[in-house]
DNA sequence: AATCGCCATGTTATACTATAACAAACCGAA
DNA sequence: TTCGGTTTGTTATAGTATAACATGGCGATT
């Protein structure tokens, strides 16, 4: 656990990140008595393998190539469990998921999507929180979730030629 | 212009509201030279209508209803010339379109949408946009476009027997 | 070990959201 | 009046997601 959320940096360590990831699901699977099954495992794996959301469709000709059925179900059942145990999340402007890098409790997520170069990071969002709560408070809503997604550039591809910061 | 943005309150004057919208979307066109057809007019007076965020496909049945073509790029075409104009805003969430209360200038959206009644209000985003600006320049990251969008439960829907925040 | 029931997966079909591509009509400026 | 760009019509298709039901596997209980 506690692994390290590496962030927009291109050069960590990947394979290390991803089977920390894996590694760290299995663990709250089985805490969980939740059934991290084989596709279910190919699935989060493929997701942090690209290192960058992942649109569902993008995801099934690896699975078929498994040896898996790759209809969409398939694909979707994986997701729909995957966010409910919080290892992954959907980014609802992007129709795409990535993995959670702190999985080990349910929190609110919000991101930091790069046009650039695809990445995307997930944000401290007790600022945003607070600033949201306040806002609502003075109207009386409630809030139940909150979506926060953020496309701009990342400081690497701020230095990339070619790149602008439209959305 | 600076017409009042009803936020939760159930019991304004709908009628107003709306011919209000439509009345201030016709100055901004004429002034920008921009054509709003009869097309893009009704979409818009629909969406005001509704005064909820509308999906493109519950628009088209009332575009055939008034004699227009109802095939899907009619709806898409308008509501983009719309979106072009600040005159309505997407909520990617809810793959959901809805009026801009104040369309005079372009300015970051977000939106707090009752689960309860199904409205959406425009928040104002400058709190939330300062406390994503400082996460965001902590990690040089440079901000092109935000999604805010927050679900919940609205004063009055809190009070109705039933409703609870779950998003 | 056998049984039972639930959960996961397979499979087919379909709903929902959005855009591509090209033709025809319109409109406004020169 | 003519021209050229914009808007609309039309057909087709891409992309995203779920419904519904059948089948199979796994694990808890006996
Ligand atoms: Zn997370
Ligand atoms: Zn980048
Ligand atoms: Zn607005
Ligand atoms: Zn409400």
């Amino acid at each position: 656990m506690n692994r390290e959320d590496p962030g927009f940096e291109a050069n960590h360590n990947h394979d290390h990140c991803m089977e920390s990831a894996l590694s760290t699901a299995k663990d709250l699977c089985r805490e969980r008595k939740q059934r991290l099954t084989p596709i279910r495992e190919l699935v989060l794996k493929l997701i942090w393998e690209n290192h960058q959301p992942m649109g569902a469709y993008e995801l099934l000709p690896a699975l078929a190539a498994a040896g898996f059925n790759s209809a969409p179900p398939t694909i979707y059942r994986a997701l729909e469990f995957l966010q409910e145990q919080g290892l992954v999340h959907r980014i609802a402007s992007l129709n795409a998921f990535i993995g959670c890098p702190h999985p080990e409790s349910p929190h609110r997520s919000g991101f930091l999507i790069c046009s650039g170069c695809q990445r995307a990071v997930e944000l401290d969002t007790a600022p945003v929180h607070r600033a949201l709560s306040e806002s609502a408070s003075e109207l009386g809503f409630k809030i139940a979730h909150e979506t926060v997604e953020v496309v701009g550039l990342c400081a690497d591809c701020q230095s990339q030629p070619g790149e602008t910061a439209d959305a």
